[in-house]
DNA sequence: AAGTTATCTGATCATACGATCAGATAACTG
DNA sequence: CAGTTATCTGATCGTATGATCAGATAACTT
């Protein structure tokens, strides 16, 4: 029987090393980033993750389940990196805690321009998909986002912004910059990320975010 | 014999009204833009558009070429209602020109959202229609924008910004915002254009770019 | 070793999709 | 009006794609 998961179960049941099934899903964040649900095909997945077109449909009942397995191994990566961050920051202050989340957050994007590719691609009128990837992956990371840096402006740590902007900023400024970098190049024959490290990008959005 | 246009020429040859065509273009636009090439079917467009789906094939060659048409149609319009503006400020300050021309480009974008959203879709990896998309109709308008503002640093009119950077604001902040307001009221139940009027928003960009 | 289950492949199916074509209808021309 | 061209449709084709299935192989259990 195939080991199959719903859609939105993440995939903690079986801990041990199943490099065929990670390499399928590796292969998968990689070209729906690229390419999007619809323009990715299951024999290119499969022939990038060296395996044959039906172990994709052993492995996942469906392609829309691989794709929501996909995005839950992404998101939960990142997930896990900021909540590593915040473990290894007991006791310190709430702003530093911010400030060290804001570097973590472009850092992760930096290294896995994939996570806003799909978003990216995802953002279609009336798409199913992106209002699950919204309800279970991007509001819980924003909700949490916004509280924090209420607590910080209610105390008077940062300047008084709207939510909005301060996500905007994060997510717009901070990350997708990175993702753009191909049309950067493309347009102007200017890659940011040749000509800027990602600790320098990191500094800019932090002190637009914090004022320092 | 079907009027083949090839992808790139203009549609210019018969200027007469040919309205089912027209509906088929404006039905292309409109889907593409919300679904991306792949994720729009020609029965779809043909659907909305309100005709059999040969009839496509018949005014254009291929889905490909009715793509590229579409696109042409919409910066075509955008072009013509940059020049219609340029053409009504002869002898006007080349500031002023400036603030106008990008109020125009904010007003265009939150009128014709599909515009965005086509270069959105069209983000993918090694994409021949976006390297076309580029070079055909978004360098152009780039460089004349870098080089107007060039002249605006040399004069000592604006503060001196990286040319990179005004196109950012001008896009992203200025535009891109209305194209991602489905998504935004996704996330947070909010959405730009229903708290903020697009004179507003213009004004913001504005008052960004030129410092005023 | 034998039995059992998990993993993987080749062959094939059903369908959705873009394209084609013969022919109908409408519009235009002289 | 007759002839011609432009416009449009129903039927159909070829193919790409996602899914299925029988069976092979490997791994694991007792």
């Amino acid at each position: 029987m195939a080991s199959q998961t719903s859609p939105t179960a993440a995939r903690t049941t079986r801990p041990s090393a199943d490099s065929t099934r990670d390499r399928i899903l590796a292969a998968a964040v990689d070209l729906f980033s690229e390419r999007s649900f619809e323009g990715a095909t299951t024999r290119e997945i499969a022939a990038r993750a060296g395996v044959t077109q039906p172990l994709l449909n052993y492995h996942f009942r469906s392609k829309e389940h691989l794709w929501h397995a996909a995005v839950e191994d992404i998101f939960g990566e990142l997930t896990q990196a900021l909540s590593a961050r915040i473990e290894g920051l007991r006791g310190v202050d709430e702003l530093s805690v911010a400030k060290l989340i804001v570097r973590e957050f472009i850092y992760f994007s930096a290294a896995h321009p994939q996570l806003h590719r799909i978003i990216m691609q995802e953002c279609k009128v009336d798409g199913a998909r992106m209002d699950w990837l919204v309800d279970r992956h991007i509001r819980p990371i924003y909700e949490q986002t916004v509280s924090l840096f209420t607590r910080l402006v209610e105390r008077g740590d940062i300047p008084d912004v709207p939510a909005t902007h301060i996500y905007y900023v994060i997510t717009g400024a901070g990350a997708t910059m990175f993702v753009l970098a191909p049309e950067c190049r493309r347009l102007a024959g200017f890659d940011p990320l040749e000509h800027q490290a990602v600790e320098v990008h990191a500094d800019v959005v932090t002190t637009l975010l914090f004022g320092s």
